[in-house]
DNA sequence: CGGTATCCCCCGCGATACTG
DNA sequence: CAGTATCGCGGGGGATACCG
């Protein structure tokens, strides 16, 4: 950990959440994630040493408690302290800014459909799910062989590397990043289905339900503002060819 | 630069901002810092060649603009792009976080006396001067040979390493850890006064208006206001063994 | 002043093996 | 599973010299 060497707020608060994964630490646990395992899955190419260092500075620093459960098996989880769950402020600054300036296609290297399921595992609406166990199957263009599984039931949703035995119940069948703009709010779910870059096959009433199975990312809001913001900007300033301006679709970009 | 390889706005902030020194070039840029030079006096510790590189970057993700002046002399200015400014909100959390759960007593490394009279030089209010040109000489406490000038008139501030030749007005003896708690808000100045932390050294009318010529820091409002935050949450917790509960004053904490 | 080019060292980090 | 201990490397970055 380096130090600054000077008496500044700022200074303190960069060298305690300056290190490299620590805003990313930080933010996964604001938004639920309490296991090892389950950070370093959020958390695609960080070493466990790295993963371990960087929770033991966040619990020298005062930003996380470790709670080891000796009772049932050996849970430990790791939960913000007051001090980091105020971190909320600094994560939503950093996605605000992140969603306008830093914003815009996926780039390729970002394209992971692992990662994407294991998001979407968190944000499913589990009262919005039939009463049934439900297989969802993704077959991803663009990405050789990446078929995986979501395996939704009321009581526990999981990512399937392999195929889970079950019948599959749902066949989506989509452009990675597509898929993955949809889920940032870039894109919307029903332009995408119309685009032919998201394909879903199954009974027509499951079909239709799927969407809104998910809450989609958290950050979608905010992508969709700040995309909005610039467009409202770029419009502004270059003047503006018609008076009543349709509103911005969110167009297929093929 | 690393890539955290997700496509997610907070990730690719990070990326942006996440680099050592970055955070700092930044919250120096948003308070007026436009030149090379002067953004290395104030990052102590920085070498020119991590400064040019960090502006680069700075410059290739869009959140800087180099302006160079040709007309005068080589005058080269960083100054910051609309995506820039708006980091504005970024900075400020981490103003707001650190001052509230990353600070406490300066550390006795972070107790930079050239660093304090820099960050003076750009925070006097410089029509509360006097007409004439006014010495102040510092005498810091707790460094060896810590003696420095700062020659102040309406025109320019400057700080001195070596006697500026002029008479000197004032002189200000002080501990240099209380002057650096003045300085941020966690201490008055007339607290610090009546401790002999500081003494200051002058006719009476000068000595009377002198602290009155500096604005103090841009994050002291911040750094007071998390104080009694958390003393108030302290107070509440505990119970509170008064039920007039005196307002907290700033003690000398000698 | 406002940087770039070069060299070289150190430590941050990944990989691996091991433990409760 | 949830980590710790150890080793070895690569590149981030400091020091220095140089240029416009």
């Amino acid at each position: 950990m380096y130090q600054y060497g000077q008496y500044c707020p700022v200074a303190r608060a960069a060298e305690i959440l300056g290190d490299r994964w620590t805003l990313l630490i930080v933010r996964d646990l604001l938004t639920g994630t309490r296991y090892f395992n389950a950070l370093k899955r959020g958390l695609p190419g960080i070493s466990g040493t790295l993963l371990a260092d960087r929770l033991r500075r966040l619990q020298d620093v005062g930003v996380v408690e470790k709670r080891s459960e000796l009772k049932g098996r050996s849970t430990t989880e790791y939960l913000l302290t007051t001090a980091g769950s105020e971190l909320r402020d600094v994560v939503h600054a950093l996605l605000m800014w992140g969603a306008k300036w830093g914003f815009g296609e996926p780039r390729p290297e970002e394209l992971d459909p692992i990662l994407l399921l294991w998001w979407m595992r968190s944000r499913i609406h589990i009262d919005r799910l039939p009463a049934e166990r439900i297989v969802v199957e993704f077959d991803f263009r663009g990405v050789e062989n990446a078929v995986y599984w979501l395996m939704l039931t009321r009581k526990d949703v999981s990512v399937c590397l392999q195929h889970p035995g079950h019948d599959v119940d749902v066949v989506v069948t989509a452009d990675l990043a597509s898929f993955y703009e949809v889920w940032l709010g870039r894109l919307s779910y029903d332009d995408a289905l119309r685009a032919n870059q998201i394909n879903v096959d199954a009974l027509p009433a499951l079909a239709c339900d799927f969407p809104n199975w998910f809450a989609w990312s958290a950050a979608a809001e905010a992508v969709r503002a700040a995309m909005l913001d610039r467009d409202g900007e770029r419009l502004a300033v270059s003047g503006g060819g018609t008076e009543t301006c349709e509103p911005p679709l969110h167009l297929p970009n093929d």
